[in-house]
DNA sequence: CGGGATCCTGTGCGATACTG
DNA sequence: CAGTATCGCACAGGATCCCG
């Protein structure tokens, strides 16, 4: 919104319906990015092992996916170090740092989790 | 991290390496939840085939799945009207509205969403 | 070590048809 | 109107093998 409650967000002059957080959901909340971008953050530059350990139940191959993704899109810095053996490190980048509030705001509303934890109890036991 | 900036949140005392967040991810940004939640604030309580009408592009049912689990969660609340013909309206719960806060963040990121613009295509045009 | 190439499977979602 | 039921497919992601 662009002036009423202050709350929420601003309107963007849409052409019609869309939600204008979508495009921003896409890019930080598709599949994975949250841990990596998490862990990244965590532990500070790393190796791509170090990631592939910590995160533990993602797939090489699929880490890969979404490292090229957030490099693509600016979230995340490569590094390739020409050596024998290779070495690759990944590190969180400026860009990459602004998500820092959005994801502080979002550690600050699980402290609804129980809530909701208590809705699907509710919603479970009945008819 | 626990107490070293102040930024981003508080690690939970998590297992492991858990990204804290994803848990709160995974119940407000599973697909289409976004634009749904986003119609029922924007535009209030109003009834289901008003808001198949704003998103447009989703199908009846996939809407029906979404709302279900939203209800389920405890961030819509659904009304049924024995009528006929019956009517059915949806609307943001009060734990919906907490999230708010989260949304406005999320809207206030997309200034950035230029500069993603250009890393994908600094990132496009490299051998 | 850090992936790419290939094959395979689960399931999210669309399309269509039917009901209280 | 507000769904449920059924079929079918496309595609994200797992498993495996291989290479610089």
């Amino acid at each position: 919104m662009t002036e009423d409650t202050g709350k929420w967000a601003p309107r963007g002059g849409d052409p019609e319906n869309a939600c204008p957080i979508a495009p921003v959901v896409d890019i930080v909340f598709s599949r994975w990015t949250t841990p990596i971008l998490w862990a990244l953050h965590e532990y500070g530059r790393q190796r791509f092992v170090a990631l592939e350990r910590r995160i533990a139940t993602i797939t090489p191959k699929v880490l890969t996916q979404r490292l090229r993704q957030l490099e693509r899109d600016g979230l995340v810095v490569r590094t390739y170090h020409p050596e024998v053996p290779p070495r690759v490190e990944y590190e969180i980048s400026e860009l990459g740092r602004s998500l820092a509030p959005l994801f502080a705001a979002l550690s600050e509303w699980s402290v609804h989790l129980d809530e909701v934890e208590r809705a699907r109890a509710a919603y479970d036991a009945r008819p």
